[in-house]
DNA sequence: TGAGAGTAGTTTCAAATGAAACTATAGTCG
DNA sequence: CGACTATAGTTTCATTTGAAACTACTCTCA
């Protein structure tokens, strides 16, 4: 009848996932003096070039209004180049200008390195049957 | 050389496991009127009684901060019963009153059927691979 | 003993968060 | 056209958060 919050899924997730965030968001700050929601468009952006706002929202997982204050900070670092669609005057055209590039690539190994040290432990099938059930849960997050 | 965030294991936890505490946290606030953070407390004392804040901060990972206030509101809506310990005057007492008991009662199955539901479209052996993982990084996490 | 160091818990203050209101632009249809 | 609805993004404001300072008590050891 007890229930042991150490075996609760949710509980154990949370704990987990916010101890990452917390190491993280120490390296990225110290290194590059950016935080995890300015991290998150950074690697969008690394991958996806002239795209609005919105569509970082959706990569993201993140508000509009977090999403809006981060791409402020990186602008007023000069990390990020923004105009306003020609096509339609309401979205943004985000990219990353040189200086954004450069933290990239220098950021992309580290977080690569990062998530590799905390897979160590486990076995290559440990590591399958674990991103094979966070898709799963997942799936079932987002089918509400 | 491009990251993709959503293969990113800091991220994929982080995403899931907000999503899990936001549903969760809208679930104990509309049935029972308590937070998450209330939630934890009520759940070691459940299990562990007459014991002090600090025992709590350690089974439930979270600060001394959180901890004080969420005993606040508690108390405040007499769910527990704080007493100064005799032997050391500087530590408190927590149990569960009746009216938190009554509510551990309520809210032990809700918060395990959550769970169920969740697990629900994994296999059994998917479950514990999940499990397992879970375990490896936690160790690895608390071992600096 | 009693001064200094340490621990339990609370309060204060500054920063982060997100819901709701707001601005500006675009699309719809009478 | 021009009113109405909808979308992109920002600002405002109230709430949540946690680091640091603080209070109260205990322990150590000279």
């Amino acid at each position: 009848m007890p229930l042991d919050l150490a075996g609760f899924l949710p509980y154990r997730l949370s704990v987990l996932a916010n101890t990452l965030s917390r190491e993280l968001a120490e390296l990225y700050a110290t290194r590059f003096g950016i935080t995890i929601p300015q991290w998150r468009i950074i690697a969008v952006l690394g991958q996806h070039t002239d795209v609005s706002a919105d569509f970082v929202c959706a990569r993201t997982a993140m508000d509009r209004v977090t999403v809006s204050r981060a791409i402020a900070g990186l602008l007023a670092r000069r990390l990020l180049i923004r105009r306003v669609s020609p096509a339609d005057r309401r979205c943004s055209q985000l990219k990353l200008s040189a200086a954004g590039h450069r933290i990239y690539g220098e950021i992309v190994p580290l977080a690569r390195g990062y998530e590799s040290a905390l897979l160590a432990e486990l076995a290559p099938a440990e590591r399958d049957a674990l991103t094979h059930a966070l898709s799963l849960l997942e799936r079932r997050l987002t089918a509400r």
